[in-house]
Formats: structure tokens, C-alpha cells, sequence
DNA sequence: TAATTTTATCGTATATTTGCGATATACAAT
DNA sequence: ATTGTATATCGCAAATATACGATAAAATTA
């Protein structure tokens, strides 16, 4: 069977690093991030008052990041508790290598 | 000077890390610079014929790769020829880096 | 000069993203 | 029961991204 244009498909690995860079494309999703990674864990107030977005922007952001794994959330009404998904914060450290681990040395650019 | 949301910025390196995650956020872009990565250089025809996109839409992927620094273009006509930038690269590296070095073995999460 | 090759750009259609105000939800406190 | 607090979701508008066919550009070849 001809392989085409139609039944290609990325690897799932291209495709879950695709998704996860997607996931940091976006400056307050960067800071969402850092900002776990240094403080632990965080609620949504705190990331609004960090952040040059509406709370609703915000949460919809944060949603964008939960979606990505990256992030986990634990209710505790009305407040919600957010903090990096460890095992998907490895897989990301892992995928974005597989890219940056090449160095060049030995290559000539054009 | 009150700050508002108006007059927010994102930090430079903020910003920074955020185009070039959005950069990697298309699996053919993906596909396309671990192309280069490997193969030193290519020709545009080359990725065309690894990816399942029309010429114009590999074109476009292309351009927008240029336009984050992370490939540089020369031009042998009809031909171009495209290649990683290692000066780009090198920040890229750097700037994943900032975010994804961290560890949290002494945290414990939600 | 005409045809060929390779690539970029234009125009356009569709889908997705971003942002916000308004509202809903869910529980705590009064 | 009503009010207050913190957060998510809805609905909408504007901007951006994605994809492709058609066409333009630029040199090489016939």
C-alpha cells in the first residue's frame, strides 16, 4: 500500500514534543512554569498576581498546561493547588534532549 | 509610575524561550530540524519529500524557523540550501536549559 | 529564446489561539 | 439563608497559524 500525503503519520515521539513545546510557547505559560518549579506549589491567585492577564485568561492558561501534563491541580475549595507533574516534567527534560544534545563540533555549517 | 497590565513586559529571555519553544511547536518543524541536525545541511526539496505537506506549506515552515534564527539559508539557485544557526542553537540549548534543569528531588508535590 | 528546475510568495479558506467580561460553581463564614 | 472568596467555564471578538493551489522569480539547460 502507497504511502500517502493522507495516512501519515509523526511519531509519537515528534508529535508529544511538538505538543509539550506548544505547551511553552507562550510567555505567561513560561512564567506559570518557572515559577512552580522554583516555589513548589502555587494557587491560581498567586499566578494572577504575577501575571499581566486577566483571572480568566490565567486559568486558561494554566488549563493549557494541565492539558499538557505538565501540571497537576488539587482542589481545596474554594482555592486550587497547582504543582509540576514530575514524570512529565522528566519525559519533556528527555524529548527536548534528543534535539539540543547535538553539538556541531565536527560539522560545517552552509 | 503605577504598573499596570498595560505597560507589562515578559523579560527578554522570557520572551525569547517562548518563540522558540513556538518554533518547535509544529511536528514538521520537529522533523525538520532534526533533519538538519543530523545531515549538517539540506535543500528544501529534501524536506518536501520527507514530509507529507505541500511544497508551499514546507516552504512555510521553513520561513518560520528563519524567522526564529534557529536556520540559515543560502541561496544556489534554483536551489537553497538550509542549516542549523549554532549561535542560535547554542541560546536555545541554554534557554531550555533554565527551565528544565531542575530537578525537585527535594520537593514534594501535590 | 524557450523550456526546465527549484523554491518563495500570494491569495484564500479554515482552524486554533489569545484575551476578557460575565457568569457559574463550590465551599466557608456570617 | 445570605454573603464572600477563589476559581473554572461560557461566549464572543480579534489575531494568528496552518494548509494548499496558483503563480512568480531566478538561474540553468536545450
Amino acid at each position: 500500500m502507497k504511502r500517502t500525503i493522507l495516512d501519515f503519520q509523526y511519531s509519537e515521539d515528534t508529535d508529544e514534543l511538538a505538543k509539550l513545546a506548544k505547551a511553552l510557547s507562550h510567555p505567561a505559560r513560561i512564567i506559570i512554569l518557572k515559577h512552580l518549579s522554583q516555589l513548589n506549589s502555587c494557587y491560581t491567585g498567586d499566578l494572577v498576581d504575577i501575571l499581566p492577564l486577566a483571572q480568566a485568561t490565567v486559568s486558561q492558561h494554566i488549563k493549557e498546561l494541565k492539558n499538557a501534563g505538565l501540571i497537576d491541580g488539587v482542589v481545596n475549595p474554594p482555592k486550587v493547588k497547582y504543582c509540576i507533574n514530575q514524570k512529565k516534567w522528566k519525559q519533556a527534560q528527555k524529548l527536548f534532549n534528543t534535539i539540543f544534545e547535538q553539538d556541531f563540533k565536527k560539522f560545517k555549517c552552509c
